[in-house]
DNA sequence: TATGAATGAGACTTCATTCAT
DNA sequence: GATGAATGAAGTCTCATTCAT
């Protein structure tokens, strides 16, 4: 991944912006954060956040590529650990909600701002989020090798349905301010519906 | 529902400015949008609009909440046309999907602005929104009355799921420039997926 | 000349703004200028500027086409009402002098500016400072046609001495502060020089 | 000339600097260059010219005096090894057309922003540039005492005038880019010019 | 001496909103 | 009611200059 900025102990001061503008755009949004917030959150002059970053949207773009990678890496590694379909699936949805915990205010972000980006930032193709997508695919499609699921399933239907619903509890849940969601009950229920839901009728179980 | 702004002749252009609003909002999404395009759209004068809107935030609520009212009363009657919550469901997923074509402006608003709004607009309640999830609740309950769905079955993380992955697929849709999804089938997918996932084990079917 | 900005009542305050531009950018220059100056001046506000013009170098370039396309329509009468070629030298001379004190802001923006702008405004090719050129051309044409100067005069060289003899004299008088020279006597010195150094040998007078 | 900065091997260093800065004010004027890219282009860092120099500013003062200094002792020794006022004016003026060759980026730097400098650096007094106009002018008062030229030529006059029309036909051969004037021929129409328009009427010659 | 990352003041420009007509 | 010219607050971004290394 191509880095702009100075090398070295920038590293460090890079990624300091990077979270400070989690925090911010999460907390009001990317139209409504300030580049002086996040400088001043980050501890830097406002002008040092232009010597990492090309403009405001490249800081928006940069932490959905980069910390996105990171967590479409990690649930890669996370999923492969599990064996067949179903309990891979089942390590999927429960590390999607816990990411709720572990990295609320990246997961926010791409919440709300990943569909402005798609639909307003014309030349960007979210390519970490297409292979976090692209996961589920891997699931579902072994799946039906395996048996496991229906042989007419819609791969491409049902990914985005795992996605959307996942995604929209996580809203539900990052919206009500006191977190009265259970991550573990919506984690359960999750699983049971697709389960039964993609599930060959009369199948190997 | 208390409308600001003049009377009699003055509905028909308040109406257009909300049309124009959805327009231009669902184009370029409500920060890139100005005031000025909206009026321009409208057929009437930047200072026009503020005769019937407190302001730009006011103008993107009621466009939630009389348009989103004006869905909610027409899934709502549609929905008990229906028999059994099986086929409500089914209804009530079809017309989803159907709106996108019917009202495809109207549904990239609420998908892409209403996330924003949901977390930025401090007091706003959407309660529109939250009817239509009602809508869902309702036959989800009455299913369980029914018998056809599980007993256990937790109903306000269904509901979610279900908005979320017609959501998601709505969103896919608009984003996929030539629609190439087929919105029939996918009613058809999520159906399935949703009759089964929900459905009693060994239920009355 | 196709004029942006509102019409109407509009007009004056665009001249206002043009005649702050002069005021502000002649005496500290295009780029040591600030819009937030040359509003205060024409008593705006710094936005009004942008009603007009489309940005900063535009008001510059407004200027120089604007202002430079009256001197020329100007110079160009009051050349035509003189003699043979010798009297309209003379009279284009005597002209350019007292433009110093007519239009001392306008000429020193332009003397100073234009440099700038041919340089470094890849795209603009200033029309109206062309034309102007070519009102000593017309003469220097006519002169040889009338016998009074050489045949052998290369116009090109000899209209861009002439300007150039005049545009450093001038910008020696709009320099010291004092207004030393007299413009008289520089014009009757300059004409004098050109006479003599166009003249044909044994010419005609 | 007090030289800030290291000596010994930094003159070299500071040379570099200067060059750097003509060829960069040369071609984009001395606002839109920036202090990095003249670094750049001089291989050094850019808070190294803070060392040789004291701001930017300073950087383009001592460009002009320096580099036209070398100017001007240059083009008086060539004229002391000419003979009569007419001869060392043919020099002067030849000198300056072949200057556009050898020394193309630092005239062009000198022609663009000496103008602004002149009017908008309120301390600085272009002292080298008025030792080059004195060439001039020592030519001119040597040519009235042989005889030469006319008694009663304004020396003042005549020296701006022949410096601007040698200086405004550099201009237009700088700004063209196809380099189409000659500049021999050039040399030749203005000298012509000016030895007709200076001389005594039915002088020497 | 030399570096170049960091600073932060300040410029241009936009645009929601107002209000005289 | 309707208009649209005018306002001016405020945001992004630039870049000369500094200073710790």
């Amino acid at each position: 991944m191509a880095r702009r900025g100075p090398q070295g102990g920038g590293a460090a001061k890079r990624e300091r912006i990077l979270r400070a503008a989690i925090r911010i755009f999460s907390q009001k949004g990317y139209f409504n954060s300030r580049i002086s917030e996040i400088a001043r959150e980050a501890g830097v002059a406002d002008g040092t956040i232009y010597l990492y970053f090309k403009n405001k949207d490249d800081l928006l773009i940069s932490l959905f590529e980069e910390k996105m990678g990171e967590v479409v890496a990690d649930v890669r590694a996370r999923v492969e650990a599990g064996g067949d379909a179903l309990s891979r699936l089942k390590i999927f949805i429960e590390n999607h909600m816990s990411l709720l915990i572990r990295e609320a205010g990246l997961i926010e972000v791409i919440q709300v701002e990943l569909r402005q980006s798609n639909k307003f930032m014309k030349e960007y193709i979210p390519v970490r989020f297409l292979e976090y997508l692209d996961v589920i695919s891997g699931i579902l499609e072994a799946g039906k090798r395996e048996g496991i699921f229906r042989h007419d399933l819609n791969v491409t239907m049902a990914r985005r349905a795992i996605f959307g619903a996942l995604d929209e509890i996580s809203l539900a849940y990052v919206l009500s301010r006191k977190r009265k969601y259970d991550p573990d009950a919506a984690s359960a229920e999750i699983f049971r519906i697709f389960a039964e839901g993609l599930k060959r009728e009369g199948g190997k179980e």
